[in-house]
DNA sequence: ATTCGCCATGTAAAGGTTTACACAAGTCTG
DNA sequence: CAGACTTGTGTAAACCTTTACATGGCGAAT
């Protein structure tokens, strides 16, 4: 019985006694088809197996249903629940979620694009935080395609973003040190290159500010987010006659370097060293002792996402817009009191 | 400049002053085409910023070009770095990476086979271990779209299947326990429900075997995979007057749950039990001890695996194909030898 | 000089939809 | 009861390619 053909439209029209047409708009305006007609397609469909042929949808159309994700690192611990969000969010609304790992290769990222140029994807999901090589590339008064920057914003594009509020997020965690009656806190991470970091590095000035403690400025290092650098950073720290009782890292990675160089000079944490990350990434709880952080909300961060893209596809007219979600604090063990002494 | 509407390759024969049947021709198959006019075309290419509509190729070759990637869950940590592998190769081979995650709801399912009926994804790669809902439901018989399983073999399908060899890895992993003079090996698993199990339950068995020892049928312990029930099992092995000096886990989480419930109990580890998981998941080397095991080639599984599957797309006639890559054994800090007392 | 074959190209069909437009048959409205 | 409007359906164009087949030119072989 399985035709070795699939069944196509002109099939389910034979049977039905229709044209095409009436095939058509049974399927995808009911409304406006007699009821005993409809009824008739549903049965010749049922009888057929057909299924529409997307292509040929997608080529009338001029749309494919269909989202490109452009990621540095598909392998990256932050991503998989973003992923997840993005993905879950598409396929309710009849998406279809096509990935794309740059590895930060300029020429896979423009190679990424022949999907959009060729109507294989409608919009764009961007986690790199820059645009696409292809599209800098082609001047700065390129039409951009629909899409919306994820976690990273796009600097200097008029670029939709959701993320987390880095800002706040810090903010709350030194916050949290401060309350733990800490003072001389460290900050670890690099302000100058990247944008979340220097909005971390801004939630800590003010949390320090706000509660009237000064910034010892020999307390804030660079570290480029990896656990080696974190680790460095802790180190360099050694050096100064004055230590803090507590550091605040850019994020997870960091923060578990920096615990690594602590535990490795001897220390017991978290009695002599209070210890605060950023993302609570997948083994925060895992490490000793476990991470206290900012817990990204990332299942949300990609349904965010991924429904303002769909609603650009759909036409609603969003400009500069931009979504900050809630980090939310983590209380696990490598934060404790200050010491008295 | 920017016309409105992109070029199409009707725009470009008319600039080079060539049939559509040449343009296509000269982009396709440039061998069948004279040198001067494809130059002509070339430039009329440049000139109008031409690429291929997808849809339309699509329609009219009955391929897209698209591999459907099925998991039960995207956020894996054993999964990132197999997608990294099979999105690579697919894309060295100029195909898309389409992602499905199914959360093992039949329903979901059978939702994603929309992308193969409707002629978007030309193939798909299994890693949930069964047949998609939708297949299982349309009776035995119905022919298989092309497919290659990945992590977790299909039962009673004649599907390709790409993984790691899990009874000789097993088999490794159990060795290297007995190198270190340990005799009383338990293995924490489950084997009646998965195959993955079974295979590394098997191996365990050789090896002892192998290496004239007994197994102590209260050393073989139920435990679903999950860091809790890895926990669980520990806890239960501690009612029995004797005990293991050494535990094989099926896998890395369940590793984990054991090495938390002898730490909870006091005990310190490797100087008093070893712990021997499987997998080297990404947060092996954070825990205390860090986990030694047998770390899975996933990226070499998923170039493998996708370079499988488009073989077969392309016609190797691929019957009951399978490929077993080797696990390696890192050695880290959770296993020791055993205790001369 | 005829035939053959080859090469480069063009013509037109096919792939499977959606939808603007046309049309016929009712149903209202005045 | 004529005209206007509504409802349901059909016809055919459009979406953009690839490719089987046809054509014409040209060199080689007979």
């Amino acid at each position: 019985m399985s035709a070795i053909k699939p069944a196509t439209i002109e099939d389910v029209a034979l049977i039905a006694g229709v044209s095409i047409a009436t095939v058509s708009r049974a399927l995808n305006e009911p409304g406006k088809v007699a009821d005993s007609t409809r009824r008739k397609v549903i049965e010749a469909v049922a009888q057929t197996g057909y299924t529409t042929n997307a292509m040929a949808r997608n080529l009338r159309m001029r749309k494919s249903n269909m989202i490109l994700i452009l990621a540095p690192d598909v392998g990256d611990p932050n991503f998989s629940n973003i992923l997840i969000g993005l993905e879950t969010e598409a396929s309710k609304r009849g998406y279809g979620v096509l990935i794309g790992n740059t590895q930060n290769d300029p020429s896979r990222e423009t190679d990424y694009l022949r999907f959009l140029s060729s109507n294989q994807a409608d919009g764009i999901i961007l986690l790199t935080g820059h645009l696409p090589f292809g599209l800098t590339q082609a001047g700065p008064d390129v039409r951009l395609p629909p899409m919306v920057a994820v976690n990273e914003p796009v600097p200097n594009a008029a670029v939709p973003f959701v993320g987390v509020d880095n800002i706040e997020g810090a903010r709350t965690a030194t916050d949290h040190l401060i309350s733990q009656g800490h003072t001389r806190i460290a900050f670890i991470g690099q302000s100058t290159r990247s944008a979340v970091s220097s909005y971390r590095e801004e939630g800590y000035r003010r949390a320090m500010t706000g509660a009237g403690l000064t910034i010892d400025p020999r307390f804030v290092l660079e570290a480029d987010g990896t656990t080696e650098s974190g680790r460095g950073a802790a180190e360099r720290m050694f050096v100064r006659d004055q230590l803090p009782t507590a550091f605040f890292c850019v994020n997870d990675a960091t923060a578990l370097g920096v615990i690594i160089a602590l535990t490795a000079r001897g220390y017991a944490l978290p009695q002599d060293f209070s210890v605060m990350g950023f993302d609570d990434i997948s083994y925060a709880s895992f490490v000793t002792p476990s991470l206290t952080t900012m817990k990204q909300p990332r299942l949300q961060i990609g349904e965010a996402s991924m429904e303002l893209l769909l609603a650009m596809l759909e036409g609603a007219d969003v400009q500069k817009r931009e979504i900050l979600l809630r980090a939310e604090l983590i209380l696990r063990n490598s934060v404790a009191l200050r010491r008295p002494g």
